[in-house]
DNA sequence: TTTAGCACTCATATTCCTCGAGTGCTAAAG
DNA sequence: CTTTAGCACTCGAGGAATATGAGTGCTAAA
């Protein structure tokens, strides 16, 4: 059943006076705010009756109400305004994002960081990893007698190189023979079936080749490992503390240990609708216990190659929905630019 | 003048209780505590003599006492015992710094969590930036035929590449005159210096060559400048919410905000006496505002090429000075061990 | 020099009370 | 049937008053 047009007003007020005072609203206030021509008795009965729709909650007898979950939830879905950023703010996203295109890493760093500050709550980014990562090509440099640069390149056309040393010395033939079984026996292999090659070729190998061949493998899955790994990163946590549900340290503790990775539980975004570009979790919507009073907004945005990428604002479940999903939406859309489709296919990668 | 034997045990029950309580020490608690067949009439006596003396202080007329700053420092510099560590906890050390010789990064950033937890406080890393750092050698490698791969190696023997593009395409000589060029003029200069040596280049070369160096110089010149920087990095904040001194969120917000680096003030390590291997601050010996209240243990270790680190616990005055100091010591030490002096001159280095 | 005794101080906890915002219900008015 | 004024009731927040007790400093005797 749909909800009376003065009951939608009268819940949009309630909601957004509770977003910005943090006190369960009162008939009295709801007059004044929700611009309706009735007496606070009208909006008692129609607060009640939204009480028992299950979209008000009230915290005890004699207070004003509080949105409930649902209500929250119907807010952000049908009643909730788009809202505008200033120009200040479109400003510091840009400036945050173009500098010089640098590596994603550091990029996303800064923005999340801006992107905590314009919205007062914690961010978090994550780089979501791809399925299946392999090495395109393998290439040795010599640097004097007993060491040289392996450098690798993986099929998303990141570079990793490594310093390595051999204590014998090696010749300059010896690493061309190194460099063409290496690129004849492992590019395009995932990190599985690299470590099976190596396990095979160890019984017909010659040990002192071998040793050689396992140094610079070892490396390339290392590197694969690490790019099939997603990337957590948290910015502006502290920023909870600014907000009177977290003025309990009971409540701030263990959300603020999940975000800043010191418990192992499994990293949020597992639960993200890709059908959706812009995701919001209400409190009990969370599956993870410790956010269970939280709320999480989330934006995916392209990486090129088929990597997508997640960035996201935690906040306490009365949180300014209105001010943060634009702001958001604005940042995703400017990494998806940034990052996604402008450059075409061999993209540039830098290593960082 | 030197204190009295039983001044300084007093002193030492003083602080060693008020470590473990948070609360005022009274003269009857430190009768017990100290181990001295005195009444607490006398113990009184000597309490108001230490307060006289400056190490102790009275929050107000009618509680006990707790240490100042100056009892700290004098409990920090005599009075104090080491603690030894456990079995489990050289363990997980060990543990956690041993893993597989990885790149420095990563080993730190894994070394500062496990003491962290080990320790119940925050842990910074540091790693101290060497004044002038250099390009040793240039490589170039063809990739396709519109882009290749720069490698540039520093006289730390940190390697990183980056993939570049070239819109126009570029052939073998082209690539190999490119090679010659960069080696012969930018090697063995600073950052500053390869910015002279390059606006000067830029007048009496070809346009499109130019280009291509300076794309080379300028990643090159990235690199000095990230070697250069020192990289502060933290763990284990929330563990200050545990501490009853910062219950109070005003207390907390700066210092944590000061640890997540989200504000810009000039990172703390600034103030390290290099000739001990074991600094301690201890509140207002603090220069920065935002660690007023707060102590500091710091360490540093060696990681060859004459670059130091820095590692250090952050708490409150009232820190268990015992623990954190033989942890923090058994810590760096191991660093110092990893990183230091057992690789010789031209070291392992891996690229990140 | 040490100690017992005692009056005094003062932060904390407890109790009790008031205040008032907000509610639900009822009955009258539209 | 809807809206509104009126009113009694609820219940948390805040404040004053009070009790508690740990701890102190001082004095005088051992």
């Amino acid at each position: 059943m749909a909800l009376s047009d003065r009951k939608k007003r009268i819940l949009r007020a309630i909601v957004e006076t509770y977003i910005a005072t943090a006190e369960p609203v009162g008939s009295k206030a709801v007059a004044q705010l929700a611009g309706l021509d009735v007496s606070t008795a009208t909006i008692r009965n129609e607060m009640a009756d939204l009480t028992e729709l299950g979209y008000l909650e009230q915290p005890h007898t004699s207070a004003g109400r509080i949105p409930s979950a649902a209500g929250y939830r119907l807010y952000v879905n049908e009643l909730m305004d788009r809202q505008q950023l200033t120009i200040q703010e479109t400003q510091r996203i840009n400036d945050a994002l173009n500098l010089k295109m640098e590596e994603l890493d550091r990029c996303l760093d800064r923005a999340s960081k801006v992107l905590s500050q314009i919205s007062d709550y914690p961010v978090f980014t994550m780089a979501a990893a791809r399925e299946k990562v392999t090495v395109k090509r393998f290439d040795l440099l010599m640097v004097e007698d007993n060491a040289f640069i392996a450098v690798v390149m993986t099929d998303t056309s990141v570079v990793k190189n490594k310093l390595i040393h051999i204590p014998g010395g090696l010749s300059d033939p010896q690493l061309q023979m190194l460099s063409a079984v290496l690129n004849s026996s492992f590019v395009g292999l995932s990190r599985e079936e690299m470590g099976e090659a190596l396990d095979k070729m160890e019984t017909r190998t010659a040990p002192g080749a071998f040793d050689l061949i396992a140094m610079v493998v070892e490396f390339a899955m290392e590197v694969l490992a690490d790019q099939g790994q997603q990337k957590f990163r948290t910015a502006g946590i502290t920023h909870l503390l600014e907000h009177p549900e977290y003025r309990s340290l009971d409540k701030a503790k263990p959300l603020m240990a999940y975000l800043s990775e010191e418990n192992d539980a499994p990293r949020l975004p597992a639960t993200l609708d890709t059908s959706k570009n812009m995701n919001i979790l209400i409190g009990p919507e969370n599956v993870n216990d410790a956010l269970k009073d939280t709320s999480v907004v989330m934006a995916s945005y392209d990486i090129g190659d088929n990597m997508r990428g997640v960035i996201g604002v935690v906040g306490p479940t009365r949180m300014d929905y209105s001010k943060v999903t634009a702001r958001l939406s604005y940042f995703a859309d400017s990494l998806t630019r940034m990052f996604g489709k402008e450059l075409p296919s061999p993209e540039e990668s830098t290593e960082e």
